[in-house]
DNA sequence: GCGATACTTCGCCAGATAACGAAGTATATC
DNA sequence: GATATACTTCGTTATCTGGCGAAGTATCGC
């Protein structure tokens, strides 16, 4: 019941299941999500918080960088969530956007990406 | 998105996950959800509310009384949806027990329910 | 070690949400 | 038509949540 009610309440925001899908296409760095939703560092790292917590994502520390991805094995309720999302939303116009902002993402130079974050000068 | 969020948002609630569940039993009248619940019938008939718009639940008005239940042709989403609680809780001690409960309340006098619930008075 | 980088944690604020009781609406009964 | 019953809607309150920036932690490069 906790676990599952953990699993509902990060589904219950657009940004989280959003996260989720795009992260169906491989792990990403935190500065690569921060890209994709265009929020605050902080507020993402949190996001992701609720997600790992949740069961939802695993991460993995590579030096100063973390990669979050969909978890190896996931438990049986979030399988079965990360499969109802994929099935319900795959062909949204938002998740369709984010998937090919992703592909873009992923080809910027790191130091593109991640320096700009401190003085959120862009 | 819109519907799927409606959704996300209806489950990421342990009584309206509960409302739910036991509905899968059959259609019950807002005077018994309140006593499976415990709460004030205000405060049932606003999550009522909320999981109908979410497209979870299907209301019947016969008399005085309104019937809820699961709906008959559910959306895609919304059938997934119940299908994810129902292998996700059904085993849960919290469940099980409003199960147990939900045949006592149906069986109970509709006086001996509806009627209490003005004053406050058990 | 020292500064820079990549996050995370903390403290704050605005807006959302769950709960209640009181008042409103609709329907049955007298 | 008046009264009671079964909900629903409204107004209020306490708590939760999502957002941010500032400060803290860990790791890399010099």
């Amino acid at each position: 019941m906790r676990e599952f009610m953990a699993i509902t309440k990060a589904l219950a925001d657009e940004n989280r299941t959003r996260m989720l899908l795009f992260l169906r296409g491989g792990e990403m760095c935190v500065c690569q999500v921060v890209e994709m939703l265009g929020l605050a560092p902080s507020t993402v790292s949190k996001h992701l918080d609720i997600l790992h917590q949740a069961g939802l994502i695993e991460s993995r520390k590579v030096g100063r960088w973390v990669y979050y991805r969909l978890p190896d094995k996931p438990s049986p309720a979030a399988a079965k969530a990360i499969e109802w999302l994929d099935s319900s939303l795959s062909r949204e116009p938002r998740i369709v956007a984010d998937a090919r902002h992703r592909k873009v993402v992923l080809k910027m130079d790191k130091e593109q990406l991640c320096c700009r974050y401190t003085s959120g000068t862009k």
